[in-house]
DNA sequence: TATCATTTTTACCGTTTGGTCAAATCTCTT
DNA sequence: AAGAGATTTGACCAAACGGTAAAAATGATA
């Protein structure tokens, strides 16, 4: 009697899950962060998530009790995967090494997750209304500690004087930008739709920019 | 009788047009603005839109007939603007030169017009529904023939060994981050909602990375 | 100031949207 | 095979949505 009791309220409480509800609620996100990634929230429908789905809505509200629950379960599994790229960055190892895997981690990340960047970039275009919070306490405090990483470095001698936050933005939107404008990427390419052959091309490019040096000293001869 | 009478169709025709009519056009492409890129076509609604311009509804379709023609019209003022940067770029420049003045047309464009950044980044992560032809001819052609320049340059030995195109698709991400993602960025940097001091480091960034060497050859002493 | 075209408003329509409810069905355990 | 709980469905609702029609109000012009 005391215990939470369910009664008949859906599978809110903290019962293990069933199954079912396993299947179910993996099949909603799935559907979900197609529907969000492509139109944002205010842009995404109930109906066109269940039906992605192939679930009836009032079946999807079960298993979750509006639409914000479900962008939000979408955004929080996504800031995990989204920041651990950027957790790697180790003070320990040389610049060049450190930058140009934390590059290859986010390059890679955008190639297996291109939705839940889309996602992120849709919540970034409407001001961040669901994520403000973490922007300014969780990711501004990992930045920070990463920034002090880069800025040590550059105390050293061993990396160009620059803003090490605006290196980090410069980093999130080259490598960003292959998912969130992949449409783009790929009309200017002359690429199919599916066709993400361009990551190759992307890595030596980003390393060439970040690591080595675009434009060469004037030759005076 | 045979000329095309207005009769009582609202301002569509070829008719010069209204002093009231180019006030309202305005005052609703630019509460169009504004809504668009905040929650893109389909999140945005006529209500919204009307209310931002202090109009009603029924009188905001008096001037565009549906909610379309307001996106399309937006879109096609956007690209002339969005294109100009680009298209300045000269082959008779010193790589550093014209590289270097076009990132800084870029960002200012960023400073300028961030909604307009926003309503094109919008489009690009919906699958650029609109703008797709646009961006396979008028686009491409434009892109591979600067593309053609840079190429110049680097079998001239005046400019690394790289993709031009995704060169160009490093300073669009990094350039159009400013607007698109100025809520993180701001967050980041702990700064106010208004303020867009962090364009002049950006211009130092993108400069000691496009144009200078970020990370210095190993010492080995 | 009368007239005519332009502009604005009021009232509305059918559809879509987020969400509820109770009944029906299914699944798992005993 | 029966019962209890979990799942699914169909019918529905109020609000928001894109859009229309016609009357009312305003503006320009002669």
């Amino acid at each position: 009697m005391t215990e939470i009791s369910a009664s008949s309220e859906g599978p809110a409480q903290k019962r293990p899950k069933t199954r079912i509800q396993k299947e179910n609620e993996t099949r909603i996100l799935l559907a979900a962060l197609e529907v969000f990634s492509e139109n944002g929230f205010r842009g995404a429908t109930l109906d066109r998530i269940a039906a992605t789905a192939k679930m009836s809505k009032p079946n999807l509200l079960y298993y979750f009790k509006n639409k914000e629950e479900i962008h939000t379960a979408l955004l929080t599994d996504l800031l995990d995967v989204w920041l651990a790229p950027l957790r790697e960055i180790s003070p320990h190892g040389e610049p060049a090494d450190e930058i140009g895997s934390y590059i290859r981690r986010k390059l890679e990340s955008s190639r297996q997750f291109p939705r839940e960047s889309r996602l992120f970039a849709n919540e970034m275009l409407a001001g961040a209304p669901h994520i403000g919070d973490f922007l300014q306490s969780e990711l501004k405090q990992l930045v920070d500690e990463k920034a002090a990483i880069f800025q040590g470095w550059i105390d050293e001698g061993r990396l160009a004087p620059c803003d090490p936050r605006h290196l980090l933005f410069a980093i999130w939107s080259t490598t960003q930008h292959y998912a969130d404008f992949s449409v783009q990427v790929r009309h200017v390419l002359g690429l199919q739709a599916g066709d993400v052959s361009y990551y190759a091309e992307a890595v030596s490019m980003l390393e060439t920019l970040f690591l080595g040096r675009l434009v060469p000293p004037v030759s005076t001869d």
